[in-house]
DNA sequence: CGGATGGTTGACACCTATCAAGGCCAGTGG
DNA sequence: CCACTGGCCTTGATAGGTGTCAACCATCCG
């Protein structure tokens, strides 16, 4: 019967079925989860849910990319996050009841399953194990939260782009004869938000990368020449 | 029978009994709570538990101030977040699975009950409720590390020292004749972590704030004079 | 052509890390 | 009582990093 529900299971087809944290769902929450089930593809550029916005569900990254911003008072902003294949996203304002805060935008063309609010409060009434799946994605969140914070009081400016450099060249890169390239998914301004600096500031740490000869960037043109594949993870 | 169960419940007579995460307890499950759980006093730098050590439970503050720190490779430390009655922590191991990321140290003579991780796990089977709080308390610490993550990106230190110094004094201060005074209970290193700065430049922040006259600080004894007790909040 | 957008560069003031030195204070042992 | 010591904090000098303001450049688009 395994089998049966996997393929009646909406999200049975999917890349990150296993993963999932609707994959608990079994019996006849299956025909709830479906029915509040939607596949929506973005274009770059367009807007998941916006901050401030209302909960309508939680959110689940299948394809693409997603960048989640706040936009503060005086008009700046931050980009806290990206969300990558298999990422659930919009969980907190879902969990706790409340306004969106931060904006959901895609970075590159994505498809993006959600679950709506009424159909995903009662599934989780009927199967704690979803809850717990959820539990274990904030968790995750928070791991990635205190990386970050670390990393911004012990490590340099410069040594952080390189370290997200890197992790987007194994996220986008593709292997060329010379090393490794990708087409960047992010704005420099994007870039220097994911830093905490001001784009001037990323302008001349990129500057001073390419001198070292750790990279060669035109536009979002970017190539790492002599990076062998087992690399990209160590630094 | 809302009275005779909060009699028997271990936290029914703790200041937090509402908004605890094990509130939701009752029926045969309270027995399982009372035998898994302990209080535990511990003195001024006393650890609760280690970095890296495995999880035996979940943890709540009912007195006292707890430190939660991570040691680095390099030997240098991050004093991540301040843990006031109320809080749970130790959470993320115990749900993960996993060893401490941080240490937990006393920075006041404190009490901390605990729900041994055996029985922690029985309850939260038997009862989505309690899991359901302690995702709540996820949600307000990715909230709590946003908002840091926001304030290194956009305010200087010197405003964020001044945050920092108006919290503490909300939680630990006193109106006398000329304003508000505390004991500071955080060394200069403490405080300096907390910001992600070196104790140099904590120390020099702090001059700078005098000289401003924001407040008099000797030792650990602070006065900010002059301070009615509103506008504590609105900065 | 003109304007908008996104990115770069320069000048400058300010801030911070680092290394080094010194001050303050409590506890210790003579 | 004193000198000594170690921990904690402060201060100074210096080099390098960063924010800010302003100008400039490239590209795209109407």
């Amino acid at each position: 019967m395994q089998h049966a529900s996997k393929n009646q299971h909406p999200c049975g087809k999917c890349a990150f079925y296993s993963g999932s944290i609707w994959q608990p769902v079994a019996g006849d929450a299956v025909s709830v989860l479906t029915r509040g089930f939607t596949r929506n593809d973005l274009q770059e550029g367009q807007s998941l849910y916006q901050q401030g916005a209302e909960s309508n569900g939680v959110f689940c990254v299948s394809k693409g990319l997603i960048a989640l911003r706040t936009h503060h008072e005086d008009g700046s902003s931050t980009l806290l996050r990206l969300a990558y294949p298999g990422d659930v996203i919009g969980y907190r304002a879902f969990l706790g009841n409340r306004p969106h805060q931060t904006e959901a935008i895609a970075l590159l063309p994505s498809r993006v399953c959600t679950v709506a609010r009424r159909g995903a409060n009662q599934i989780i009434l009927a199967n704690p194990d979803v809850l717990a799946r959820l539990a274990e994605r904030c968790i995750d969140e928070i791991d990635n939260n205190h990386a970050q914070i670390i990393a911004s009081a012990t490590t340099s400016n410069r040594q952080r782009l390189k370290n997200l450099m890197l992790f987007l060249m194994e996220k986008h890169g593709e292997p060329v004869s010379s090393g490794f390239q990708m087409h960047l998914p992010l704005s420099r301004s994007d870039l220097a938000d994911l830093l905490g600096v001001q784009p001037e500031t990323l302008s001349r740490l990129i500057g001073r990368l390419e001198c070292d000869n750790f990279f060669t960037i035109k536009g979002r043109k970017v190539l790492m020449a002599g990076l062998a594949p087992q690399s990209m993870k160590s630094a």
